[in-house]
DNA sequence: CCCTTTTTGCGACTCAATTGCATCTGCAAC
DNA sequence: GTTGCAGATGCAATTGAGTCGCAAAAAGGG
């Protein structure tokens, strides 16, 4: 089990501090957030636990998590009800992907797993799983990016 | 190359027709429209294509193409803007797939790969990549089901 | 040809996400 | 400590994919 969100809050700061870029009260409620959770976390699952501290717009929430994924410091997966859902990338992942701009995407491919239990929806981040995997691509095609879902029933649901 | 959606029709009415479900004026126009693409359509595509040759409504573009996956001819993919595209099944995965109903899910994992070009936005399936991968679940966790997807440049964009 | 069942078309609706703009604030320079 | 201002936030309005309910239309078996 994780921290709770409270006790987050100065970590949240402090990597904050380290991007070099404004340390803002949404921001460390934000990052501090997703720090206490375990799985993927919707906007609006975000703004429900922030909402219980502080008052923070819907939009502000929306905008923070997108700068996040800027950064490199988050990362975005695509439910399948359409949905975004967030998750902090681990240290390596984040140090691998470095920050991603428009200018200058990243130099080489990055592969990620998550896996979605159908019972409960929740999402989780499967770090472990390497894919060493055989892709053959067409001739002329070339891989920048590479994620991976799995659906199935989690420990929980089982 | 294929062949363009009006010579994708007495086809597409033989393919309805061996479902042994009505054969209706839609659902041929939206498998003709699948039928004549080599990537996967958002339903404003197709709506769009079928709309040269005839009216139709968006929901019942929307339905059609629900229905489709319903009865295992096409399938749905997760587009990164929120959207889903769909495509048609080949003849091996259409098979091994079966007809999903909501009574009777697939008994056994089914894996799909999926490339998407970060510049035209195209995605395509591919079939060829067997993703023979190593993937190792937490404990307690079971994989009902396997979707690839690659990002990168296509041979057309390169 | 008729009857029943399934589909279609249409309008209204939902809801995640985005945009424009006025206001506020982090923080660095003074 | 005060101040200036680029960058961040809050709010209201908007977009756009997808869904729902219902009445009218069509498929296909008898």
């Amino acid at each position: 089990m994780k921290l709770a969100y409270l006790e987050k809050i100065p970590q949240a700061q402090a990597t904050l501090r380290a991007t070099g870029e404004r340390v803002t009260e949404p921001r460390v409620a934000v990052l501090a957030t997703l720090s206490s959770s375990d799985h993927a976390m919707s906007h609006l699952d975000v703004a429900a636990m922030i909402a219980k501290h502080h008052t923070i717009d819907r939009v502000t929430v929306y905008r923070v998590l997108d700068w996040l994924v800027g950064v490199g410091i988050a990362h975005r997966i695509a439910g399948d009800d359409r949905v975004w859902r967030f998750m902090l990338n681990t240290q390596a992942s984040a140090q691998a992907a470095g920050k991603r701009t428009a200018h200058q995407p990243q130099a080489h491919a990055h592969a990620h797993a998550h896996f979605t239990c159908n019972t409960c929806g929740q999402t989780f981040c499967l770090d472990k799983v390497q894919p060493k995997m055989n892709v053959k691509l067409p001739t002329g095609f070339s891989t920048t990016e590479v994620d991976l879902k799995i659906r199935g029933l989690c420990a929980e649901c089982k």
